[in-house]
DNA sequence: CGCTTGGTTGACTAATCTCAATATGGGTGG
DNA sequence: CCACCCATATTGAGATTAGTCAACCAAGCG
């Protein structure tokens, strides 16, 4: 029954179709539709890729800004801090999504960045990013569209936070799990969470016992099942019922 | 003592500095230190300004996405409406801030924008702004820093929402209004409320009646005084006590 | 000058949090 | 390799907060 778990990664379908030869960001690189030419501007401009260990920081609130970040393979979460050690999580974050949009503003980071697995990043030099989209306008469009979508999911989540109960919470976050791992390729009703409740808790504005008790009662309605960290989505069908009307654009394929 | 009050407008204490000709954008211009040449390029990107009655709509979720927009005066909200009807407030908007930048990433707008009172807002043809930002480095420089800042300004709405109770989010909102309004030129501790309490209450994920009682406590304790929408922070370091410790970057002199 | 809308207040209910006890698993060091 | 320990998760009971429903009031508008 409990299949050596340890190391049960997230098993890809198919393989991620990778179209940038330095580094697989299908989400940087493939919608602008590059010429050869450019692409290797790209490349260029790319930094050779970082690997982190599990709770390892990426960067950290205040940090001086140098470099958004792209995550390859692996998952973090960001957070912001308070001054008396409260801290809420910003997002989840997944192959193919970009880290530290924030930063640009005060050229400093404004949330800290941590790996919730050994996980490979592409770091990429804003400023030159910025003079790279000078030549390149689909590149330049495309950063723009990146960093639109990073507002559209914030709003996406203030309206989960502002507008819905715990069920619906878990609901939402479940199925956008389920969504972005399976357009990344992966099985989208059975999947490991890389976060603790406490982790899940404090993204949702809920405490980790509320967590728990919902995902038992998921449990229980025979809707999902809970091994831990694994999860399978039964019945996504009765989660999806159970958002139905605050969808909003909770429905996302990027980061949450 | 009670003043007619019916068009108490928030009085500038000085007047703004205007920079750029065509319209007041202290926030999009000043900072970048555009020569006039530049300026003159910009000033002829920049649509004539557009005049909204109190109620109109500048723009619904789901219509095509051109432009954004910047206000120059008046007072603005955001909301994503959910299917059923619940309906979220993202933003209040005043001069100088910058609305829509959430269309870019789909082409579409992703929120209803709506004035609260009668408004002026310039209008930027995103398409041009995008070509000339790779004309003025500093310019596109500057785009990136204000959508950074949206996002920056969200996670600190998803630290209010994800973790804060009732009195400090209204602590919080208050303070934040009056910071706006003060680096704005107008009183900082004495100001109208553009928005009814039921647009509170949806932007801080709390039903309007909680809004009243918890102003009508702040008032009992001599913290503030309310009548109907006119606010007068007596105490505004009561306030900061209260949010002291959650703060995170609550703070902001931005949109909220 | 009545009517409609928005705001206040109270009493009650429901949801979530808090505190606490108990399990469980994974990691560590012997 | 095993035993132990700590961090994480589950569950329960009771406290607290905010929501709901409802009555009432005041203001602004036609």
């Amino acid at each position: 029954m409990r299949n050596t778990m340890v190391e049960h990664t997230n098993i890809p379908i198919h393989t991620l179709k990778v179209s940038c030869s330095n580094c697989s960001l299908r989400e940087l690189c493939l919608p602008v539709g590059l010429s050869r030419e450019e692409m290797s501007q790209l490349d260029a401009v790319i930094r050779q890729s970082r690997r982190l260990k599990r709770g390892e920081y990426l960067f950290r609130a205040g940090e001086p800004f140098k470099s958004v970040f792209a995550v390859r393979t692996g998952f973090f979460k960001t957070c912001v801090g308070s001054h008396d050690g409260r801290e809420q999580v910003t997002g989840f974050h997944m192959s193919g999504e970009l880290l530290g949009l924030d930063g640009i503003s005060a050229n400093a980071h404004g949330c800290d960045s941590i790996a919730l697995e050994d996980s490979e990043v592409c770091e990429l030099p804003f400023s030159r990013m910025e003079s790279l989209g000078r030549d390149i306008p689909s590149l330049q469009h495309h950063f723009f569209r990146l960093m639109s979508r990073e507002i559209v999911r914030d709003q996406s989540v203030m309206l989960l936070l502002g507008n819905m109960k715990a069920e619906e919470r878990l609901a939402a976050f479940l199925l956008n799990l389920s969504l972005r791992f399976s357009t990344r390729g992966f099985a989208a009703n059975d999947f490991i969470l890389r976060m603790s409740r406490e982790e899940i808790g404090s993204f949702l504005g809920l405490k980790l016992e509320t967590v728990s008790r919902t995902l038992s009662r998921f449990q229980a309605n025979g809707w999902i099942t809970v091994e831990h960290k694994h999860i399978q989505l039964v019945q996504p069908t009765a989660l999806k019922e159970l958002i139905s009307g605050c969808s909003g654009n909770t429905q996302q394929t990027h980061a949450m």
